[in-house]
DNA sequence: ATGTCATCAACTTGATGA
C-alpha cells in the first residue's frame, strides 16, 4: 500500500522576477513549496534567473516576455515536464500568460489572467476572450482521473467580501459582472476554489496595492487563486497566504498564496 | 482625481501598465 504524499502548491505574482529575486529566494527557503507558479516576470526568456533558482533547489520552466507578463513553473528537486505553452484559441496572441506542466504527480496550469483595465475597451474585451479560452481549455482538464490544478493571478475579485471596499473598485475590470460570471462558469465545471473552501466566511486577501499604506492597513483584494479538480480537491488539507512577504521592503504587491494537498494513492489494476 | 511602483526608451524624466 503506497503512503499518501502531501505537497504544497503555491502561486506568487512577483511583479518583476529580477527586481524581486532576493524576496523570492527568501520565501522559497522559508516556505519550501513543492510546486510554484510565478507571474509578472517582466523579463525576456534570456533574463530569467535560472541559475539562482536552480541553486535554491528548484527546476524551472518559464515563458518570458520583455517588459510585461511572463509566467514560470518551479518544482522542488524536479524538472517540470511541459505540456502546454499558451492557451489555444487565438494564435496571434503573443502575451506570455499560460504555462502548463506535470510535476510531482500533478498537472498544473500556471496563469496570469489579463487585468482588463481600463474598462470598457479593447483590454477588457481581451480579458473576456481570454477567460472564455481558459474555460474551454479547463473543461478538458477538470474530469481527468489524475490531480490537476489551475493556479495563478486570475485578476478576478470573486465576491464583494474579497475586496476591502467594493464601492472603491466598482468601475474596475477586476470586479465587473461579466468577469464574475465567467469566473462562476469556470467553477461550475467542478473546480474547487481552495482558499474560499477552507477560509469559508472569513476574509482573506492576497494582494494589497501600493497606495495609502494599504498593505500595512490590510486593505486588500483576493486575486490569486488555486483551483483544484475533484480528484485533487478531495485531498485539500490546508491553505495560507504568506503576508509577511508583502510587508517586506520593496515587496511585490501580491503575497505568495498556497494550498497543502494530499495526493491520491495510485490506483492499482484489478 | 488621487495614490505607488517597475519597466523601457531615451536620456535624468516621462509614458505606460498595473
Amino acid at each position: 500500500m503506497a503512503r499518501a504524499r502531501s505537497l504544497t502548491l503555491a502561486t506568487f505574482n512577483v511583479n518583476g522576477i529580477n527586481s524581486r529575486l532576493p524576496h523570492l529566494l527568501d520565501w522559497l527557503a522559508e516556505a519550501q513549496p513543492d510546486i510554484v507558479a510565478l507571474q509578472e516576470l517582466k523579463a525576456a526568456d534570456a533574463a530569467f534567473p535560472a541559475a539562482a533558482i536552480e541553486a535554491a533547489g528548484y527546476g524551472a520552466l518559464w515563458h518570458g516576455q520583455a517588459s510585461w507578463n511572463g509566467v514560470a513553473l518551479l518544482a522542488r528537486d524536479a524538472v517540470p515536464v511541459e505540456s502546454r505553452r499558451g492557451l489555444p484559441g487565438e494564435p496571434k496572441d503573443t502575451q506570455a500568460r499560460y504555462l502548463e506542466a506535470a510535476a510531482h504527480g500533478l498537472v498544473v496550469g500556471a496563469l496570469y489572467l489579463p487585468n482588463g483595465n481600463p474598462q470598457p475597451g479593447p483590454k477588457f474585451d481581451y480579458k473576456l476572450r481570454w477567460m472564455a479560452r481558459l474555460a474551454r481549455h479547463a473543461r478538458s482538464l477538470v474530469d481527468l482521473p489524475h490531480p490537476v490544478a489551475l493556479i495563478g493571478d486570475f485578476n478576478v475579485i470573486p465576491e464583494d467580501r474579497d475586496v476591502y471596499d467594493p464601492k472603491a473598485w466598482k468601475r474596475d475590470a477586476l470586479i465587473q459582472p461579466e468577469v464574475r460570471a465567467a469566473w462562476e462558469e469556470l467553477l461550475a465545471q467542478g473546480w474547487t476554489d481552495a482558499l474560499r473552501e477552507v477560509f469559508e466566511d472569513e476574509v482573506v486577501y492576497t494582494f494589497w496595492d501600493y497606495f495609502r499604506r494599504h498593505a500595512e492597513r490590510d486593505r486588500g483584494l483576493r486575486l490569486d487563486h488555486l483551483l483544484l479538480n475533484p480528484v485533487l480537491a478531495e485531498g485539500l488539507q490546508e491553505v495560507g497566504v504568506d503576508r509577511w512577504v508583502r510587508l517586506q521592503d520593496k515587496a511585490s504587491d501580491h503575497a505568495p498564496t498556497w494550498a497543502r494537498v494530499r495526493l491520491p494513492t495510485t490506483r492499482r489494476r484489478a
